[in-house]
DNA sequence: CATCAACCTG
DNA sequence: CAGGTTGATG
């Protein structure tokens, strides 16, 4: 009956994530390795969060350092929770079998998947293979990622999935990035690059080990005295190793059974005590805050990092700037890809080159704030080198923009740079910017339809030389201003009034119904508010002739707060008359009963869309009503 | 079918 | 303020 509503997808999703362990840690473990390693995967992270279990498992397997630091021994605990379907793939035709034995993490078992008894023998050795097996290369994992410390355990069978597993995320790459040779350079200069995201990525995951650990911690204290002494433990350096023991031997020894509680609180609100439920949101709540925590930091070292390589890049880059510059569209010719890889390139690049004014713009006031030697205007094609992120994860940075950063003390324990104020604000300022021109750019991203190739074209005339910000780009936060103001003469413009009084702005569809939009929320406002008012004043029984808007109502205040704010601008007379005149509709409506039709103010809104008046021409000034006009 | 305005929601 | 939905209109 309904299409798919893609609200309804992330709200599911993001449901998903908050609910389901396994998959949590798997966007952990994700997440680390977009940030530290590559790029190539993170496409992938949708389909974590459409609910693939297989998926999952594979990645709770082979997911690395991050994964095994981050469960620890809970690991074969979160196995569990894997479908039955999967388990038996996993482990054999007699593991769905037998999942009641005595083993002590049967427990576990039990609650996940019920399932009738066969052999608790061969489930018990099943298991400790298993357990075995997993530890090891958990082991193996932390150590270091060298595969052949692995094969000397002895699991060249994993070595081999987890071979088969990289090699598939290779070819995801080639296809998805579009980088040929990706491997081979990452052997020389941008290995470092790499190492330092890396290094960042572990140092901020080992925070969030210890954070969640904490919370862990905070919610097992006996008494609620001790929660709040905990509670400040949580605001101080957590980076401590020691620290981080204690909490990995407390989640330890913690029962079988606990934990179990624990990990089906966060599986599933059913059934909660009320000390599970808060253990579960706190939980959710630390999560989401240090994850964006993690982004913020990596993304401001990103930032940093950008800067100090500069010069660096120029000359790495230039040669072979196949990375992510707009040579990239030629990478692999048309004739090589099937038509499905065709379509997500076109995608891909289309908004690739959406973004890149917009990125220009980033990197452009960037190496303006930090004075760096390097014109960016001069070298039109460094703003686009690696550092400025895939459009997946610009996508997924544009989505974290809407965070702030906590406040939580989580040591962001990036090295104390030189630049360091300079990069703090330069992440304000580019979140700023972000929000405002938002409106510019997101929507092409977003929406993939309509107006995305008129969209298009606006925004790519502005690519070579024009600055990302000049009048042709759409709205303004001072084109916002304007519009309210003019909504004091007008509450129904048409567009061609619009197009008239906004020469400054390249009309496009979407411009166009973004203007529209915003007067409709003025009036809705302006309605809402002369209805409150009239109801109040029908309510105290006020004669009409007396109800109106005078300069010191509280009605006009609430009108001018919304559209005149800073109040540097004459409301004009035309204004209180028509505000006047709505009141009174409004009150003889409600005063007659006329409220009960469900469409009563349509005759309000008739009579109201035809007190407009002339705005004045200063308003046809680009520049209204700042600068000279 | 496209467009618009109101309405609801976040 | 923007996104989506709904109902009306041409």
């Amino acid at each position: 009956m309904r299409t798919p509503d893609p609200e309804e997808q992330s709200r599911e999703a993001s449901d998903f994530i908050s609910l389901h362990p396994q998959s949590t840690n798997a966007m952990n473990a994700h997440i680390s390795n977009n940030l530290s390693i590559d790029y190539r995967e993170a496409k992938k992270t949708n389909s974590y969060l459409q609910r693939n279990p297989y998926e999952d498992c594979l990645l709770s397997y082979s997911s690395g350092s991050v994964r095994s630091n981050l469960l620890g021994k809970t690991m074969e605990t979160t196995c569990c929770f894997i479908p039955s379907k999967i388990q038996s793939e996993y482990g054999g035709s007699a593991s769905t079998e037998t999942e009641k034995s005595q083993d002590p993490d049967s427990s576990f078992s039990q609650a996940a998947i019920p399932s009738p008894n066969v052999s608790n023998r061969l489930y018990s050795e099943h298991i400790k293979a298993k357990k075995a097996r997993v530890e090891s290369i958990v082991q193996g994992m932390n150590s270091s990622f060298n595969k052949e410390e692995l094969c000397l355990q002895g699991h060249k069978k994993d070595i081999e999935q987890l071979a088969d597993l990289e090699r598939e995320g290779f070819r995801e790459s080639k296809r998805k990035c579009q980088i040929p040779h990706q491997q081979n350079q990452s052997q020389t200069e941008p290995n470092r690059i790499d190492y330092e995201y890396h290094q960042l990525a572990e140092q901020q995951l080992r925070q969030l080990q210890g954070r969640l650990f904490q919370v862990y911690y905070l919610c097992d204290v006996e008494d609620k005295k001790a929660k709040d002494s905990a509670k400040r433990s949580v605001n101080c350096d957590i980076n401590e190793s020691h620290q981080n023991d204690f909490m990995w031997r407390r989640v330890s020894e913690m029962e079988p059974h606990k934990r179990l509680q624990e990990e089906r609180g966060l599986g599933g609100n059913h059934g909660l005590s009320p000390q599970d439920k808060r253990l579960s949101e706190m939980l959710k709540r630390e999560l989401s805050r240090a994850i964006t925590h993690i982004v913020d930091s990596v993304m401001k070292k990103v930032l940093l990092t950008q800067s100090e390589h500069l010069a660096w890049m120029s000359q790495m880059l230039r040669p072979r700037s196949t990375l992510f510059g707009e040579n990239r569209a030629e990478l692999i010719p048309a004739a090589e890809l099937s038509q499905k890889e065709n379509l997500n390139r076109a995608e891909q690049q289309s908004m690739n080159e959406t973004e890149s004014p917009a990125l220009a713009h980033i990197t452009n006031r960037f190496c303006d704030t930090c004075s760096q030697p390097m014109k960016p205007r001069e070298s039109y094609h460094i703003p686009q080198v690696p550092y400025l992120m895939s459009m997946q994860e610009n996508k997924i940075l544009t989505q974290l923009l809407e965070h702030k950063p906590s406040s939580s003390c989580i040591p962001s324990n990036t090295v104390d740079m030189p630049c360091r104020e300079t990069v703090d604000q330069e992440w304000e300022n580019i979140k700023v910017m972000s929000s405002v021109s938002s409106r510019n750019s997101m929507p092409t991203l977003q929406k993939k339809s309509r107006s995305r190739k008129s969209e298009h074209a606006d925004l790519m005339s502005t690519v070579d030389g024009i600055h990302y910000t000049s009048a042709t780009d759409g709205l303004s936060s001072g084109h916002l201003k304007k519009a309210k103001l003019m909504f004091f003469f007008t509450r129904y413009p048409s567009s061609n009034l619009l197009k008239n009084y906004f020469p400054d702005v390249k009309f496009s569809r979407c411009i166009t119904s973004q203007l529209i939009k915003w007067f409709s929320n003025f009036r809705e406002f302006y309605y809402m508010q002369i209805e409150k008012f009239a109801r109040q004043a029908s309510i105290e029984g006020i004669d009409p002739k007396d109800l109106m808007m005078s300069h010191d109502s509280d009605l006009f205040r609430a009108l001018n707060m919304h559209y005149n704010k800073a109040n540097d601008f004459q409301v004009p007379d035309v204004f209180f008359n028509t505000a006047t005149v709505t009141l009174r509709e409004f009150f003889s409506a409600v005063n007659t009963g006329k409220d009960l039709d469900p469409s009563w103010k349509k005759s309000i809104y008739k009579t109201i869309s035809k007190l407009d008046s002339d705005i004045p021409e200063v308003f046809k000034s680009p520049t209204y009503p700042h600068g000279g006009h």
